[in-house]
DNA sequence: AGGATTTCCTGATAGAGATCAAAACTAAAG
DNA sequence: CTTTAGTTTTGATCTCTATCAGGAAATCCT
């Protein structure tokens, strides 16, 4: 073994569930699990995609969280997507064989490396990943433009709400806790992504404590009123 | 013939290049088509599909313009797509077999009805067909995204003078002229897709007319200098 | 550990765009 | 052709959040 994570497979992986095994049978598994290089761990601010680079592999996260942002014609990062484990890096670049944005690691992370040829190919003959690339792509498509009401027409508040609710779900999605996790992203990070200043996250997080609905130490955030906080995000 | 429109066929579609057939060869068109209904024409405020529905068909716009929303917990529309002829709608449905959002008619538009299962089928026969699917999801993704971060950071002039650029980009596209074209959708629309007001859709099209930048005259405008509204949209 | 750097918080001010209000225009319907 | 409903424009005011500024806390690095 030249790998220590080599041991790590699709059929034992915590994660298939929300990925793409998901629905395959134990050998529609093993069959996508030979196309499947374990990527060595990334540390953080480490960059695991260029923009504009060729697109030769889908990564999927086993650990840890990335984010993805553009950069603009001004040299402005804009932070388009976080990546939790389970969650698939690539797909906007298909449509023009690169990358289409960079995506850097907020954490040490753990990644599984997809040949898309490979994938391609596999897809051909199992209907059922085909089904979930097109599930996994379209849940994506649903999300940024449901995210895009989110931020169109609502105040700073309903906005950080609905962050921070976002973020519960998807921690419950993966056997996390939703009443209680940590940011791996900077204030500012959530302000670009979100469309609102450092200073506003700031200031919101610190009135939703005050107002009793959430606590924040830090990085660390406990949601109190899970149901106030959802109404607050509407 | 019990359809006027039953000589339209996907060899012959100019809208083709953009669709699904695009890369197809003759027969893959020929074979694309058969599984491919043409729909009745639908009239302006007609609403072709409801969120919650079962989604059985993509839909692909032959001719005409709709726009597509969700209706958010207070009952308010959120326009989250327009659509012109050669898009593809449906998409944003397939993660969870039911349509997430509602699609209505901006004028009398012709569409062409393809049913979900039959286009699975023939996706597993012919590679062509399956990347492009990948590629106009993937490009829906991305253009998705990439709007967040238009609207994200961004003041309203930006805002508007990028969506004149990315609707002349389109009719390019498609053939038609990209120095003047008509809006279909109202200034609330625009405002309500671009989360701005309608009064500042308004103001905002009065000024760059002020400025000679275009000229708008009703549903009219016509684009006077691209470079320096491209400017504008940054 | 100790200094350096980044991140985070809080206050004060200003400005972009929402909202309120009303009139002018356009399109649809009788 | 007239009426009516919907759309667009323009003006005045107000509010939310960006920006500027300073300091505190946390984290990184040697």
């Amino acid at each position: 073994m030249t790998n220590m994570t080599s041991h790590i497979h699709c059929q034992n992986c915590s994660m298939a569930a929300l990925c793409l095994p998901y629905q395959l049978d134990q050998e529609g598994m093993a069959r996508l699990d030979t196309i499947i290089q374990r990527h060595k761990p990334i540390q953080k601010r480490d960059i695991l995609v260029h923009a504009g680079a060729p697109l030769k592999f889908l990564y999927a996260v086993r650990s840890g969280s990335l984010k993805s942002y553009t950069i603009d014609d001004n040299g402005v990062e804009q932070i388009i997507d976080f990546h939790l484990p389970g969650d698939v890096i690539g797909f906007d670049g298909l449509s023009e064989n690169e990358h289409r944005s960079y995506t850097q690691a907020l954490e040490t992370s753990m990644l599984c490396e997809i040949p898309i040829t490979a994938l391609d190919e596999l897809a051909e003959q199992m209907p059922g990943l085909r089904r979930q690339l097109w599930r996994l792509m379209s849940g994506e498509i649903f999300t940024s433009k449901q995210l895009l009401g989110t931020l169109n027409n609502r105040t700073a508040q309903q906005r950080v709400a609905h962050f921070l609710v976002t973020l519960a779900e998807r921690f419950k999605e993966r056997g996390l806790s939703s009443r209680s996790y940590r940011l791996t992203m900077t204030r500012a990070d959530i302000g670009n992504y979100l469309g609102l200043s450092v200073e506003t996250i700031s200031r919101i997080l610190s009135n939703l404590q005050q107002e009793g609905v959430i606590e924040v130490q830090n990085k660390l955030v406990e949601i109190i009123e899970p149901l106030r906080l959802r109404e607050m995000a509407q």
